[in-house]
DNA sequence: ATATCTATTCGAAGCGCTTCGACGCTCGCC
DNA sequence: GGCGAGCGTCGAAGCGCTTCGAATAGATAT
């Protein structure tokens, strides 16, 4: 591999001038930024990522740290990971896959200088990787809500006013009792906090509009899934409005809706809080409101990058949510 | 942050012993292990991950190509990229996360000597990647088989059999007209081989076993997989058995059946091409042929050190499927 | 007591790059 | 014609670690 003195050789110039013709750091005559370029490309020169790393103090990777286990939306994720990817890869860095339990490996990049930034995926309310996070030197952004978000930088879909738009979208319709689908229990048990989220915003604002509420968690299975709306429609069979904030289980609940005999969105409405392209895939186009993985992602890409710059940030950013009527919802 | 010197000073012995008592590439006493142990642990230290790329050549960095593209099945996607991350922890590496398409982002990765070799998963037949990885020096392995694999270390099912097995498996228990609804159009457009070589397997061992079969590929929307079954009952209502390699549509073609009054396994049994965990997340258990990505990921993993540890390994490792009877297949 | 080993430990030379201060040149100005 | 001011470039000092050859000390053999 050539360095950058066989560059410099056959540039005739010094390294330091390579260094910085090829870093802007400092100006570089025409000339010679061209003479550079042409040994670089002749040479096909790239420079050591460990060398840099070691001389400048910056790795120009962030560390993803990602949640590979059960009860959460995997197709999700992967959404939010090429968000982060891409957006990365637009500010020139790399990303370093890091896992949620790897604790070990977290401290292990953070001080070992591996990554100049952290980008955090699936937060729980009282998440371990917190405390090394602010001991750490870089910064660091959570997709996701703590219980104390305080001195941490945070991006998050603001999934309690998702909730709140969903029931009061069904008031608006003229639905009189609904109920909210969740996500599954062991979601909910874990604390991630959108599942309460969603909730609160959903139980609040139907309250606010005198809706009848019922809230129950939805495992992602087809036969929990059923479960669930059989139990439902025979304990409460004056629903009419549903608000689905599960994606693997959507499909299930309007499968099994029909099954029931139940149409969609004449027997009963349905709103879905999801990605859009699962709203798009259903058998019904759904009203939905849309979980921007992608967006977010690479939204907390910007921010950390901002921080790395040097720059004050907020300390965090909700998304407003957005509904885009389809297919499942009608006026009563 | 401390450094090697720290620790060298507080243990009293130069910074070449505490080396070699944190590698063990040299016999040290117990007596100086302990010391320099002690002082680790005392201040903290960890050894800065480019300072020691620089040094010995070496980042302890694998690099994983993942697809963040349509057509996938992204929970396999995971459990790939768990199944890699993870036994790349056992290895003592991290996984740096490449996408598909980021040519450039892989030529500095490997040029760069970021990474000490590389998985790639989601193998096409005519990869534009795989000239790269043959011209840098870091070992790769490849996950799926390109049309042309000689001078390449691959892992994979050996989706061929996988089919013959499925095909065999449906004539033993006595079906006459079979059918094989594959992966998704945008795939076999692709081609990336395992789709092929599911329905070739397919295909031949029908005919080995006198029967009728039909191959088509299938989407993984509802509505696609709803017209792929009704296109099916409609034009060939002899088919008693089917073998689905699509994990998606899979959930869609079982209702669908069950909504043209078909049961599985009593009128149309049904077997599966997909993870365990999908197998048994149906409605019906579903008899199937494993897919075992998380296996096949760390199986990657483990080939691609036993490379870098200059050991000479078989080029290519096809595992046998494994079929499993649960509640979805019966005899006729 | 001296010479010979072995078991440990040390010193120093890089690995390839960035960055700081300094230098030399050209230019415009008085 | 000489001065200061930039601009563009260079030289050298590290960044923190690994690794090679060599030195040291204690133990054993003579």
């Amino acid at each position: 591999m050539p360095t950058i003195e066989d560059v410099a050789r056959l540039a005739k110039v010094s390294t330091s001038t390579v260094s910085y013709a090829l870093s802007g750091k400092r100006p570089i005559s025409a000339a010679t930024r061209r003479r550079i370029e042409q040994a670089v490309a002749e040479l096909g020169y790239r420079p050591h990522a460990g060398a840099r790393a070691l001389a400048s103090a910056r790795s120009e990777v962030i560390g993803l740290i990602v949640p590979l286990r059960s009860g959460i939306d995997v197709p999700v994720i992967m959404q939010f990971a090429g968000g982060v990817v891409t957006r990365a890869r637009e500010h020139a860095h790399n990303v370093l896959l890091l896992t949620q339990d790897d604790l070990v490996g977290l401290e292990r990049a953070t001080d070992g200088s591996m990554v100049d930034a952290l980008v955090v995926m699936d937060v729980e309310a009282d998440d371990a990787r917190i405390p090394i996070l602010t001991r750490s030197r870089q910064p660091s952004v959570l997709i996701g809500l703590p219980q104390n978000s305080s001195g941490l930088t945070c991006v998050d879909l603001d999934f309690e006013a998702a909730g709140r738009t969903a029931a009061a979208e069904l008031a608006a319709l003229g639905h009189r009792e609904v109920a909210l689908l969740g996500a599954p229990p062991e979601v909910f048990e874990r604390h991630t906090s959108y599942a309460d989220r969603v909730m609160r915003g959903f139980r609040d604002a139907a309250a606010d509009h005198g809706l009848v509420a019922h809230l129950v968690p939805c495992p992602a299975t087809p036969a929990g899934a059923y479960g669930v709306v059989d139990a439902l429609l025979a304990d409460s069979p004056g629903v009419s409005g549903l608000f689905v904030h599960n994606e693997r289980a959507l499909p299930h609940v309007l499968s099994r809706l029909r099954e029931h005999g139940r149409t969609v969105p004449d027997d009963v409405a349905v709103i879905a809080l999801c990605p859009e392209d699962v709203a798009l895939a259903q058998q019904v186009p759904m009203t939905a409101i849309d979980l921007p993985a992608a967006t977010l992602g690479g939204l907390a890409v910007d921010m950390v990058m901002a921080r790395l710059a040097g720059e004050q940030t907020v300390e965090t950013r909700l998304l407003a949510p957005v509904l885009t009527t389809r297919e499942s919802t009608a006026r009563r």
